[in-house]
DNA sequence: TTAAAAAGATGACATTTGTCATCTTAGAAA
DNA sequence: TTTCTAAGATGACAAATGTCATCTTTTTAA
């Protein structure tokens, strides 16, 4: 669901995103109370949001949304990064922020917030128990790009690093190299694990 | 549940399943009248019954349970490998049988019916559509014995080779033949897509 | 008791994988 | 512009993995 009260702003993203076979846009609005009340009509997996619009701001609409439904995913856009607005909705409760400038990356990280995770710009946040290992119970915080989640999907789908390599247009040798990297960042030992790390921790979150 | 007319198999079946951390016996009984009301009280993920039992038989039992439950898994006891009661009552729905003989041999089959595959003897069978892969949607039926889907569970756990050695005390280089084989068997490429099968497939299937 | 299967072990081999240090290049910042 | 930095590429390396053919040992069946 998108909303956003400028109108053009809306089409444009309704267009990028319904690009996007595996997203479906269920319901559009310019304003907090459309957003509200659509909300609860459409139940969507991922609210996308303005921070700032005339009316009923998108803190506020966020607020109220969250206290019929703390399961809700909203994620936040804004033009300038230092918006001191988002501290306070990410105190709510919303899952993260975004760029409207960062027209590429609003696919990804809307699929991460689908997933479960948060965002910040571009750096995607998880945090969670590690389900993996022996008994470590704690909740760790792993920080993971755009990149590094694309190539843990590719992993989890069973690529061999060749083969992810062509898929993301990459060399082979870079695509070990993430992976050395992400397995160092969730404390894994191969791509079995992060596969396995992948199913019980990222799928469906 | 467990359901056998001999008390005494009732007792030592009950304190062997009980021994594994990971099974409940959450009722008992001695009859397929308490098999049926039993079952419905407790809904057990497997219920363990002998097929010969005097009164009501455990298919007559097993068909009244599966008539209200469709879903139930009723995995049968027998004394004789080759009872003519079985095919009828594999043909009602019952996830298979197992010789009382075979004490070694209960616990993982009652494992593998839990996770949704089926049990012959020692073999455990799995038919369900390949999930992985590009696009074969056909469904294909696998043949794994017991040993395998030990091996499998240990590799879906993130084990090494050296480490499935260890625990099942083989050497690595016979594990490493299983793999083998079982890769052969379900058409896979390496153990990272063994493991993806196990939690798209076998995994609370 | 002997023959025939299973289950397991071994060794050799080609690949794949993960790690690291080092390089190139392109974009951001000064 | 020049400098700095991040993304990506390369090459070398050890270890893990998967495949095979061949043995040995145990169990089962005849």
């Amino acid at each position: 669901m998108v909303i956003d009260d400028d109108r053009l702003v809306v089409t444009s993203l309704k267009t990028i995103l319904e690009a996007d076979a595996e997203i479906q846009v269920v319901g559009t609005g310019t304003s907090g109370r459309q957003a509200i009340e659509l909300y609860h009509k459409t139940k969507p997996d991922v609210l996308l949001m303005d921070i700032r619009m005339e009316g009923m701001t998108g803190i506020k609409a966020a607020e109220k949304i969250l206290a019929a439904d703390p399961e809700a995913k909203i994620l936040f856009l804004t033009t300038f990064s230092d918006d001191d607005y988002i501290v306070s909705a990410l105190r709510l409760g919303a899952k993260g922020y975004l760029l409207k400038q960062n027209y590429e990356s609003i696919i990804p990280s809307l699929k991460a917030v689908q997933m479960g995770l948060r965002v910040f710009g571009d750096q995607i946040i998880t945090k969670m128990p590690l389900a993996l290992g022996t008994d470590k119970t704690s909740t760790v915080e792993y920080d993971l790009n755009e990149k590094e989640l694309a190539i843990i999907t590719q992993v989890a789908n069973g690529l061999s690093n060749k083969e992810i390599a062509q898929a993301l247009y990459l060399s082979e040798g870079t695509v070990r190299n993430y992976i050395s990297v992400i397995l160092e960042k969730l404390q894994l030992r191969d791509r079995t694990q992060l596969a396995i790390f992948y199913y019980k921790n990222l799928k469906h979150a």
